[in-house]
DNA sequence: GTATGGTTACTCGGATAAGTGGTGTCCGAGTTGTTCTGG
DNA sequence: CCAGAACAACTCGGACACCACTTATCCGAGTAACCATAC
């Protein structure tokens, strides 16, 4: 088990984009090359994001991508649930007579991790970073 | 991002074996059979959990697996481990020039989960299931 | 100068393919208890 | 009755195939800004 790359580079994008001044947009290619990976794979996820209502995208000319909500409204949880999806880690695939025990365990552990990631918001990462090492540009 | 269905079969197997008396081996068919899978592959999940030191077989005739611990000291952790391995869920592909601040996130809701996992022992679940319901065998 | 058309710079989405890991089977090898057979 | 061999019931481990998903690429379509040309 383990998260995808995607969510590691959605999560990296997402960040990108909030600290950009805002109502400015920005293309897939420089997206891109900042994170080294393909501008064709990585348009992949911002699909995946635009269609979270995370981010949205001007097409045309000039156009690209800017965040969508309210910086301070965007929590790991909501980038990570828009890439991976909302299912469960765990599912019992035994017909029992009634809930399974074991289910019950696994699911409260997710809960733990995912209340965590809900309540950490992507502003606060930013923050940090501006604050810690102004001289690096170090997304 | 999903658990494994062998951690299923693994927790549930695992949680058979508890219950059974004391230095009583059961064979591999039997589980398989109880759990509605072939034992061919049920003997992989099975050898991963002895190489966890988790259960320990006897070959031959009359042969077959029993836990190898004292009960109380087998965690969901342990058992999730010898299955999945023990690797972080998230890892930061880019290099920085220091620690990831979004790594650093993901892992802190990673232990979340598992200090939850670590706490929650297998013998539990088998002392409600025997409490609760007494005229069903179901695990 | 204004309108029209073409070019360019983008996003969007489908089709496709390589790579990886989970799932599952097959088979041969090793081990131990049981049974059979010869003396 | 006893010893040793054959057999059966198991676990163990490697090799292999299949399938699903991730990762990644390519290409055509749609859209908007920009530019050139003609009137």
């Amino acid at each position: 088990m383990k998260y995808s790359n995607a969510t590691n580079y959605a999560l990296h994008t997402m960040v990108h984009l909030i600290r950009l001044p805002q109502n400015s947009t920005i293309g897939v290619q420089e997206l891109a090359e900042f994170q080294k990976l393909s501008p064709t794979y990585l348009s992949k996820i911002l699909t995946k994001l635009t269609k979270a209502g995370l981010i949205e995208s001007t097409p045309g000319a000039k156009g690209g991508y800017k965040i969508s909500k309210s910086p301070n409204e965007i929590s790991f949880l909501d980038v990570i649930i828009a890439i991976e999806g909302d299912s469960k880690l765990f599912n019992c695939s035994l017909h029992h007579n009634e809930g399974c025990l074991i289910e019950e365990v696994m699911r409260q552990s997710e809960e733990n991790m995912k209340s965590e990631l809900e309540s950490q918001l992507l502003i606060d990462i930013v923050k940090k970073m501006e604050s810690g090492a102004e001289k690096t540009t170090g997304n």
